[in-house]
DNA sequence: GATAACGCGGATAAAACCTGTCTGCGTTTT
DNA sequence: AAAACGCAGACAGGTTTTATCCGCGTTATC
């Protein structure tokens, strides 16, 4: 179990997809099996998206999420925080007040201010999220689109379009994808 | 649930400790009892440490633990990794090459070189770390030694004392110091 | 207007991890 | 010989993460 989530994961992977889908909205469904992660566990991580104001819902049939910012201002702090709460690196104890020589009573000079440990641990904290909000869900995208052929949108929209339209006529669909 | 634990936390504030001791041993279980944590928690962590060679121990009677480098030598990122082994910021799961366009089998283009979103989680727990580095237990000890009055020091080793006289000679103990 | 797709929320369960306890063993000083 | 000490392993309880299921309200389509 890693601090940075699976949650987190599936919900960058899925923003992604987001970024190249425009104005469409995509269902928390179709990006679940597009991915082959669970769908269900997906749906649960969306409204979380949904209340940070990274992306917007649309209800009812053909409904879905949007972007609900350009992807240049959508950092990964902005999703970790999104998904995972404000959970911190490091929780203090405040082990510092417990000295037996205190006998209960610690005086003021050994519990003034943060914990000379626990200050460490927040500068360590404090580099992290710097490091978490300087990218950008564009800067990936980016990355991506340098190493994908073209066809691969292409294919990708194909797909989106196939699974709406088996849907809205069920026997037109090919037998193979009605399956599963 | 912190990524640094308590573990981390009851390692380095006994460390600490140990820089003031200079070459007589301190044992896990004093520690423990001077810091209200519990001893048999903290006997499962000091083994880690002699492990990572922070630690040096002694067995038998007036056993227990030094210091095995100086304090200055001994980052917080050394103790994060002796206590909690090399444990990841983030494990990713290779969702890229799960996508169904590729029906199983992810093209080169797609599985080649680190994943971006790995890469930019990687980049992150990099800067934790190289932050963690940065300071020693001789750091904070310092910090300490600033605002800690010049009398504790000298009833701290009083109290180690006591304990070794007590157990020496019990019938000598103080009724109060004996209980517990 | 009925149906089905969709988001939303709560209840629930399984697995992993962290904390903490206990026991037995070998070593060393007293 | 006894007691203090480190060490290793087994074990239990609580919390977090992952995952599933169900019912509800909303909306486009037939």
């Amino acid at each position: 179990m890693a601090h940075i989530t699976s949650s987190v994961e599936y919900a960058i992977h899925c923003l992604l997809y987001l970024v190249g889908s425009g104005d469409t909205p995509l269902s928390s469904r179709d990006l679940a099996e597009l991915q082959g992660v669970s769908p269900s566990f997906l749906a649960k991580i969306f409204p979380r998206l949904e209340k940070a104001g990274i992306v917007a819902a649309s209800e009812g049939v053909r409904g879905g999420y949007v972007l609900a910012r350009p992807a240049e201002a959508v950092t990964f702090l902005d999703v970790v925080d999104a998904v995972e709460g404000d959970k911190k690196l490091f929780d203090c104890q405040e082990i510092r007040g417990r000295c037996a020589l205190f006998e209960g009573d610690p005086p003021g000079w050994a519990t003034k201010g943060v914990c000379g440990i626990h200050a460490v641990m927040l500068s360590a904290e404090k580099a992290m999220r710097d490091s978490l909000a300087r990218t950008t869900l564009a800067d990936v995208a980016a990355g991506f689109g340098r190493k994908a052929p073209k066809s691969f949108y292409a294919d990708l929209s194909d797909w989106m379009d196939g699974r709406i339209r088996a849907r809205a006529s069920p026997r037109r669909a090919r037998p193979e994808e009605g399956a599963g």
